[in-house]
DNA sequence: CGTGGAGTTGAATACGATCAACACCGGTGG
DNA sequence: CCACCGGTGTTGATCGTATTCAACTCCACG
């Protein structure tokens, strides 16, 4: 069952009860995602966020000459949301799809008020990860403004070694903010050596 | 007394008593900082975080280099910290320092602490604060991968009118991720259209 | 006065983008 | 079984944006 991978997560990290937990539950409902199937689309009001059980998600913008660029990958018991499009109905900054065949755990938007219900612990928890998508975001942000490609190419690697493998190489340049053709270069340079 | 602005600060967005306010007060200190007076360093645990009164703070990171970065700029009534850094005494990702002299309120870790004793409403808030800062720092990243430097100069007068006239160019420059030279070209660009 | 920081301007350079051609591979259908 | 195809990645030539390094102006401030 996909929702047990959500039991599984919470439970390293909070002391719920097995009331909490089921209640908790009702709250994620299981879906399959195909292969390019879209999930929130920019523009729109996003209705879900999503817990990745299998599988890749990622987010990212398209841009007014169509190039796409990649904000966060999704892959298994990651997070991923607009959360200001979901908490605010407003129309969201960036589309969600599926880079591979996926299970997902989808959340809407109340999932946030019954942060309360679950007790300060719970807020707390997200409090964490969302600090924790902000400390990511800044870094990359430091990263395009202070490295060279082949550093942040290299940074890449280290902190997702399994995700290069699994992906196609131009998503790894639409993430890195370069083109596939300049990732090819420097992925020859490194091999080169 | 820079503390009142603080009161004015939660008057408009929560419903505290005046209890709840005074208890509130005593986790801040007053303090003022002259300019280019450094209130956090990169690498060093910070103990503090800042609510702006009057003046300017910015975060920046140095790079190997030594050219400097700038994450956020901190005018009157926003906040700035380096959250993580703050709530697990780990070396600070970046450095706070004042562009003006600034009258400032000081926060320790423990306001996170607080956070709970203030109900889920006060909670909610400083939620709502961090999802500001990440899709602030998304769109500053999406600016960064898909918009030219002339476009994101525009972008920045455009957010912040005030800000481009009270700093110097260089700083403006350094948050939008390009050499002053290259600012005063685009500058003169623009000025003889 | 004169000194140093801020901003501008110029010339040479570097890094990545763009456009185009081509190799490779897996699947599909004749 | 093979021919064809689209998607993926590589390589080459050229171009553009921003960097680097240097010189110079303009003030604010001692």
């Amino acid at each position: 069952m996909p929702i047990e991978a959500l039991r599984t997560y919470f439970q390293g990290k909070l002391p719920l009860t097995e009331a909490q937990l089921s209640e908790l539950e009702r709250l994620f409902t299981p879906r399959h995602l195909a292969r390019h199937e879209v999930l929130i689309r920019q523009g729109e009001a996003s209705r879900y966020g999503a817990f990745v059980v299998r599988g890749c998600l990622r987010s990212f913008v398209t841009d007014d000459r169509q190039k796409e660029h990649i904000l966060q990958f999704a892959p298994e018991n990651w997070w991923i949301s607009d959360q200001h499009s979901l908490v605010r109905h407003e129309p969201a900054l960036f589309s969600i799809d599926a880079l591979e065949d996926s299970e997902v755990l989808l959340f809407s938007g109340e999932l946030y008020t019954y942060f309360q219900k679950f007790g300060p612990e719970f807020q707390t928890l997200f409090y964490q990860l969302l600090q924790n998508s902000l400390v990511a975001m800044q870094r990359r942000l430091i990263g395009v403004l202070s490295e060279p490609a082949e550093v942040r190419y290299q940074d890449f690697l280290h902190l997702y070694p399994t995700l290069a493998q699994r992906l196609p190489l131009r998503h790894v340049a639409a993430y890195l903010g370069i083109t596939p053709e300049s990732l090819s270069r420097i992925r020859g340079e490194l091999a080169r050596r």
